[in-house]
RNA sequence: GCCGGGGUGGCCUAGUUGGUUAGGGCGCUGCACUCAUAAUGCAGAGGUCACGGGUCCGAACCCCGUCCCCGGCACCA
């Protein structure tokens, strides 16, 4: 999709529910929704990148007594884990915020009003599970018994190992409490829905138009043509946001999580100490162009009830939807009780950060399952990223800095810019259909050539051949210091720190995390000082 | 069951409206080079594009049928 530059951009990534460790599959969506926000300010945009802890929700709240603390002190705990993990791996949110915050509750109470007033959520009487041991009414999922259908074992929702129906609250023969085991009957119990129903003639023609990745609009295209069922947006719970005028109800976490988008950016603008209505170009004024990044997982909630959510009260619409596969390991599925997960932690404590954004996003394309090994991450590692672009860097930095110590006279050649150019136009038309791997398989390649090109001139017999040897030379170097300085540019929003590392070799003055595409085409600066030079990645051993 | 995505040389994979000898990477073989982290470069071998039929001057790509793999199926973050 591509995104016109006059207006600016809201990047969101999904929220992180924050009962738990960040692992690669948290990672394979936040680093390419930051790459794309880096790659994005280079071509000039006015970009505002946001997210935040999801932190309310039953599983919180049911780890929170596991451990016998309280559930702010379970979120208060993983908050800070990812906001760390994020810093590590340079996703650098302009904002990251958490969903129990006051601004957050406050923008819930309102939007929730809203569709109150609007006749989106009406009042009902339903069947709900009562664990009499626990003294508190159950989720569906904490609910087992025997389907009516087949006899199978069930969860309260849907007979998940024997027939796989749906089944309604009530349905289930012989429930029992899945936390406590005993048993558990049916109470009649008022709560609020959502009339989802009343949505579906909008939602067909908003996903007709909706930008970013196929699997997103395919997916929720799918859920428009059957019937969409209204939503039950109450929980008995006494953690989250209260339900308005009732003390004994919260809203379901999909309610409040989402809206966090909106009371973030709310409280970015008052943090950058801007107007306090700015927010509202955001999500009230259609002004802005609004992408979410998220997992597959959660497409539903993103592309059918969010959308009816802000319609129904009055709120911007998102326009692109870029959703990730979900990650494997060694071909089978993330499983934490398994132990078949890889933790970010583990991750930084034996390899630099920049290999696993490198990793996740060149391993495979962006809507696609990504099967992580460590045999394909030493692979990518040490023929890519050491062979390719680390000799690439080396051989040439080594060269100059013993035989020149500075960037030589020369001219660019034709060739060379040609090569950069297109290598510019791949990364561009890669960031419009949100494919990542193509941005890296772009630059790889430009760092083939640079190999390629070096290799070819063969300057280490110029250098050795008198006066007319040595320009010779000189000028072949700077094409190739040139290539790699377009390398860097290029690569920054993928190894952001690495090629910071380069950018200071060349001897660059500038940033080159704020350094514009516009800078590829200029020649770099004859006579600028080389630093001395350093491997840039290690071999790493099976 | 329904829906979606796939089945391309030993392995991974590109192929956007059908059009010259089906691209790339890993691995393999040979040669070159020594500036560089035994890194690089050049060249080469290797494919009935799941199977059967059809449309067309022409199909990996379109249509019909068959087989196999993966994912989703709603209140789950």
């Amino acid at each position: 999709m591509k995104i016109p530059l006059k207006k600016p951009v809201l990047v969101t990534s999904a929220l992180p529910y924050v009962n738990g460790e960040c692992h690669i599959g948290h990672l394979r969506t936040y680093v390419p929704a930051d790459i794309y926000v880096r790659v994005l300010r280079k071509m000039g945009y006015d970009v505002v990148f946001i997210s935040g802890s999801d932190t309310h929700g039953t599983p919180i709240v049911l780890s929170a007594e596991a451990q016998g603390i309280t559930p702010q002190a379970v979120v208060e705990k993983y908050h800070q884990h990812f906001k760390r993990m994020f810093q590590a791996l340079n996703v650098n949110f302009d904002y990251y915020g958490r969903t129990d915050s006051e601004s957050n509750h406050r923008r819930t109470e309102e939007i929730v009003k809203k569709l109150i007033d609007n006749g989106y959520v009406y009042k009902k009487e339903t069947k709900q599970a009562f664990c009499n041991t626990c003294g508190r009414f159950l989720p569906d999922r904490y609910v087992e018994g025997k389907c009516p259908y087949c006899g199978a074992i069930a969860r309260g929702d849907e007979c998940d190992q024997g027939c796989g129906k749906h089944l309604e609250p009530g349905e289930i023969i012989e429930p029992r409490c899945k936390i406590c085991g005993s048993e558990a009957d049916f109470k009649e119990q008022e709560q609020f829905y959502f009339k989802l129903s009343a949505f579906a003639d909008f939602l067909i023609s908003y996903l007709d138009h909706l930008g970013g990745t196929l699997n997103a609009r395919n997916y929720a295209k799918e859920w428009t043509r059957k019937e969409l069922r209204d939503w039950c947006v109450t929980r008995n719970l006494e953690w989250g946001v209260k339900f308005p005028g009732r003390g004994d109800l919260v809203v379901y976490v999909w309610v409040d999580a989402p809206i966090g988008y909106i009371s973030f950016t709310e409280d970015l603008i008052k943090e950058k100490g801007e107007d306090e209505k700015e927010w509202r170009k955001y999500w009230k004024e259609n002004k802005a162009t609004i992408v979410h990044f998220i997992g597959t997982d959660i497409i539903y909630h993103h592309c059918i009830f969010w959308p009816a959510m802000l319609k129904g009260a009055g709120y911007s619409l998102p326009d692109a939807v870029v959703a990730s596969g979900m990650v494997k390991i060694d071909g089978k599925t993330f499983s934490k009780s398994r132990g078949n997960v890889v933790w970010a932690t583990e991750f930084l404590e034996r390899f630099h950060p920049d290999t696993l954004r490198y990793y996740l996003v060149a391993q495979s394309s962006h809507t696609k399952e990504l099967d992580f090994s460590w045999d394909s991450f030493y692979t990518r590692v040490n023929h890519e990223l050491v062979a390719i672009l680390g000799n690439l860097v080396h051989r040439v930095v080594s060269f100059t800095y013993k035989n020149f110590g500075a960037v030589p006279e020369g001219d660019i050649e034709e060739e060379v810019f040609a090569q950069i150019e297109l290598t510019r136009e791949e990364v561009i038309s890669a960031m419009e259909e949100y494919e990542f791997k193509k941005l890296v398989d772009a630059v790889m390649k430009l760092a083939y050539f640079g190999n390629s090109f070096f290799q070819r001139e063969e300057p280490w017999h110029l250098i050795k051949e008198g006066e007319k040897g040595r320009e010779r030379c000189g000028g072949i170097v700077k094409n190739v210091l040139q290539i790699i300085k377009a390398v860097c540019i290029l690569m920054e929003a993928v190894m952001p720190d690495k090629m910071a590392e380069v950018w200071s070799q060349l001897g660059m003055e500038s940033d080159v995390h704020s350094v514009m595409l516009d800078e590829l085409m200029m020649p770099i600066k004859s006579g600028q000082t080389l630093k001395k030079p350093k491997k840039l990645f290690e071999r790493v051993e099976v």
